[in-house]
DNA sequence: GTTCGCGAGATTGTCAACAGTTGTCGGGCA
DNA sequence: TGCCCGACAACTGTTGACAATCTCGCGAAC
């Protein structure tokens, strides 16, 4: 397990651009990444919720910063899709609606079925013990029913499917994706039963990866997401508190 | 890949964000919208060269607004992936080497490979139509070997396609990745023989919208896209003056 | 001849102040 | 009471100035 945390970093394909999730750029060196990476982190951990007014003056204050910087940093967030800005109105927390969450998962499960299908025609054996480490670990979160270790593995799984990929720019418009829905999704692990189909389905892609079969890779995942989204559209639309 | 493919069905255009490619909002209101969309068509249009520098007081000069505007503006096309930026080195466009750019094509598979396979089970009568008048026009711009027009309705056959599918997010996507290959892309048709395969393959994917038919639409968009990336990889890496 | 140090100029990063727009609150009127 | 309207407050949009950093050419030492 904790050799595969190290892998997640080195992501660097043929792509010059820099990852879109500077989440960990907590550098003491940019401001401007500092402050975007704060907000993104608020907001993604749910302490401005969705619909909340991002006011620049108080975000000066809560990072330290002029307003031309988080002017700025509101602007890359709005391209992340999680912020979005209204002319002499301000910014706020983008509110993803299920209707576009289901747009949002529906095109995951397109790119993930190519990492997932790449992955397999990439995939060194030391790829594949990392995956069986983290399978392993997610057996484990099940039997114990630990949420937040099981939603962590799920996220570095499907990380390292994306890095043993090789393609960098798939990779950046998932993570970018990925941001977008993580309140929905969390919402489907939370149903009975969810997570142990929920294994089972990433056994199934991880089996194909170690069988090099990109096409099994490719319908596994698809099919994944697929169900992903089924449950997702059978919740009842939620109101944020 | 059938039941995958049907699943998530019912998506409709549930989109709050705007497009990501502000090209044609050339209103007279938001400055900051102006000098981005003419930066972007500049790159587009290949005024300014890969890896060309773009300094922010000549971005002044030429658009005639103030250094915070222009810095905005830059910010929003390194989101687009036209641009990147190196602290106090300041700004380029961006180059997209040739491993990328098959990178984004096989990205582009995919979202187009949905889109064909959505609009296949949305499509309208007028949606036909439109689709037909656009292939006569390829057919006749084919005959003509008129490249430009045929550029032009190959785009529209491809947008229309994607606002078939209802799929907003996957319609963003899509054109932001559009504005980073159109140059690479443009080289694949001038190969000889290269218009009369792809018309054919067109009409393959038309026929399959028509006939409802999400899978073999979905095929066939897929088959497209790869025949793109094949003859990409083939052509040697070009160097920009 | 080559390499290293070092200013001068160019360019970007950051900031505080001014201008313009939107929303709200309280008073006057039917 | 209910509605219109003007003034005020709260924000955002834009600008120009100042500080920090990089680049390039020049001269000196080896």
């Amino acid at each position: 397990m904790s050799e595969a945390t190290e892998a997640v970093g080195l992501v660097e394909g043929a792509s010059g651009q820099p990852t879109a999730n500077g989440t960990a750029a907590g550098g003491g060196e940019d401001i401007e990444a500092r402050v975007s990476a704060g907000i993104r982190q608020a907001i993604l951990a749910g302490e401005y919720a969705p619909g909340q007014r991002l006011i620049e003056a108080e975000l000066c204050a809560e990072f330290g910063a002029s307003r031309s910087i988080v002017r700025v940093a509101l602007q890359v967030l709005v391209s992340e899709g999680l912020v979005e800005i209204q002319r002499h109105k301000g910014a706020r927390v983008r509110v993803i609606s299920l209707p576009e969450a289901l747009e949002i998962v529906e095109v995951r499960m397109m790119l993930e079925a190519l990492a997932a299908a790449r992955a397999a025609q990439l995939a060194t054996p030391e790829d594949d013990a990392e995956l069986r480490d983290m399978l392993a670990g997610m057996r484990k979160a099940v039997e114990t029913t630990d949420l937040l270790v099981w939603r962590d593995l799920n996220e570095r799984f499907h990380a390292s499917i994306q890095r043993i990929s090789g393609n960098g720019t798939c990779t950046r418009m998932l993570e970018r994706l990925r941001g977008q829905v993580v309140r929905h999704q969390f919402q489907v692990s939370l149903q009975p039963g969810r997570l142990v189909v929920s294994l089972d389905e990433h056994e199934k892609i991880a089996n194909a990866i170690y069988a090099r079969d990109p096409e099994a890779a490719e319908t596994a995942m698809r099919e994944h997401l697929s169900t992903v989204g089924e449950k997702l559209a059978a919740l009842r639309p939620t109101r944020y508190p």
